[in-house]
DNA sequence: TCGTTTCCTGACCGTATGGTCAAGCGAAAC
DNA sequence: GTTTCGCTTGACCATACGGTCAGGAAACGA
C-alpha cells in the first residue's frame, strides 16, 4: 500500500539488485555445475564465474545444495515448456515434429542445463526424484496414451509409446549432453546454423519415418 | 628364466593377488564414479566399496585420477568391441541391427561404465580427448563411409550417416545413463528380461524403419 | 537528517580430502 | 634358517572446501 505511483517502472531498486544478482549467480552456477558436476563444482568457482565474492553468493543462497536445487528446478521448468508442444496436435507428424523441434532448440540454447539434468538423473535424481514420480510420470502416461490413440487411429505404426518417447529424449538431448563429442567429430568446430538445421531435419525425418508417420 | 615348470597354472601367487585386487578396486571405482561423479567420488568411498584400506588402493594406483583414467579406458575398450559388430555386414539390417543389439547389451551389462563415459564426455573429455580425436574419429569416418555406400547401393534411404550414428549412440546409451528415470517410470522396478527384449526390438525396428531399411 | 533495513565482504573455522610414510607382515628365494 | 621383496595399514599432513560472522556501506522511509 505504501508503494508509490508507478508499480512496474521502479521495482524499488533493491528488488532489482536482488533479482539481477540471483540471475547472474544462477547462470554461473549452471555453467559450473555442467562443467564440473555437483561434486567437482566449488562455491568459489561459481563466485569467480559470477564475478562476486564467495560470501555474497551465500548471502543470496543458503548453501551450495540450495543453489544446485534451484538450477535443476529451472531446467525442469524449461523441459515442461517444451512438453506442451505436443498438445492439441492432430497427429504424430505435427505433434512429435513440434516436440522434437522444441527439444532440439533447448539442446542448442541450454546445453548446460541439459547436462546438469542428465547428471542429476544419472546420479539417481537425489534432488528431483519426487518430480520424476509425480509430474514426469503423469506427463509421460498422458502422452503415451495420446500416442497410443494415434496408433489406434492408424496414423502411425504400432510402436511402444514409451520407447518412442525415450528415443526422442535420448536423441535430442544427445546434441547437448554429448556436444563436446559431436564438436570433436566435427573437426573441433561447433555445429553451424546450417548444421543444426540439418540435425533437426535428420532427427525428425528418421523418427517420423521410424514410426511410420511419413 | 627362473620361472618353474608350469608357466600358466601358477601365476606366481603374487601376480595373482595383484591382479585380483586391481580387479576388485577397478570394479568398485567404476561403481562409485558412476554414482557420485569424479568430483563427488572419494578414495575412501571406493576403498569401503572394495573392502580394503584406503592406503592399499593408493599402493596399487598412484592417485584417484590414475584410477579414474583406468576406468575410462576400460569402458572405451568395451565400446570398441561393440563397434566391430558392424563389420562385414552385407547391409544396414544386419550391420546396424547387430550394432544396436551389441550396444543395448552393453547398456544392460555395464550401466556404470556407460555413465562414467557419459560423464567424462559431458565434462569435456579431459582424460580421453586424444582418443576422441584419433580412434573415435577414424572409426566414425569409416562407418559413415560404409553407411554412405549402403545408401548409394539403394539399401536404405539417403540419411546423413553421422546423425544416424548419433541416434544409435544416444538411444542405446539412454537405457544405461537414464536407467534411473526409466526405472522410475516403470513403477520403480528395473526392466525385466521381457522388457529389455521389447526395448531392443522397439529400438531396432524404429531405427531400421527410420532409415528405410525395412 | 536520522534511524532502519538490506546488501556486501574479508577474515575466520571445523572438517574432509588426496596423498605420504614408516613400520610390520608373510610368502618365496637362496 | 635367513634374507629378500612385495604387500598391508594406521597414523599423519597440508590443503581446500562449505559455511559463519561481525562489522561496514549503501539504500530506503520518514
Amino acid at each position: 500500500m505504501s508503494e508509490p505511483a508507478s508499480l512496474h517502472s521502479r521495482p524499488s531498486r533493491r528488488n532489482e539488485i536482488r533479482l539481477q544478482n540471483e540471475t547472474i549467480i544462477l547462470r554461473a552456477a549452471e555453467k559450473v555445475f555442467a562443467e564440473a558436476g555437483y561434486g567437482g563444482a566449488t562455491v568459489q568457482l561459481i563466485a569467480d564465474m559470477a564475478g562476486l565474492p564467495k560470501a555474497n553468493l551465500l548471502y543470496y543462497f543458503a548453501s551450495k545444495e540450495d543453489l544446485y536445487r534451484r538450477v535443476v528446478q529451472t531446467i525442469f521448468e524449461i523441459w515442461l515448456q517444451a512438453a506442451a508442444a505436443m498438445d492439441n496436435a492432430p497427429g504424430p507428424v505435427e505433434g512429435l515434429g513440434a516436440y522434437i523441434d522444441a527439444k532440439m532448440e533447448i539442446s542448442r540454447r541450454h546445453p548446460d542445463g541439459s547436462k546438469v539434468w542428465a547428471s542429476e538423473v544419472m546420479h539417481g535424481a537425489p534432488v528431483i526424484q519426487d518430480y520424476l514420480e509425480t509430474t514426469l510420470r503423469d506427463w509421460t502416461n498422458g502422452r503415451a496414451a495420446l500416442i497410443q490413440r494415434w496408433v489406434d487411429e492408424g496414423k502411425m505404426a504400432p510402436v511402444d509409446p514409451e520407447h518412442l518417447l525415450y528415443m526422442v529424449w535420448a536423441t535430442t538431448q544427445h546434441y547437448a549432453d554429448f556436444g563436446h563429442q559431436i564438436q570433436t567429430l566435427n573437426g573441433g568446430k561447433p555445429l553451424s546454423n546450417v548444421q543444426w538445421q540439418a540435425a533437426k531435419t535428420s532427427v525428425k525425418s528418421m523418427i517420423l519415418r521410424g514410426i511410420g508417420a511419413i
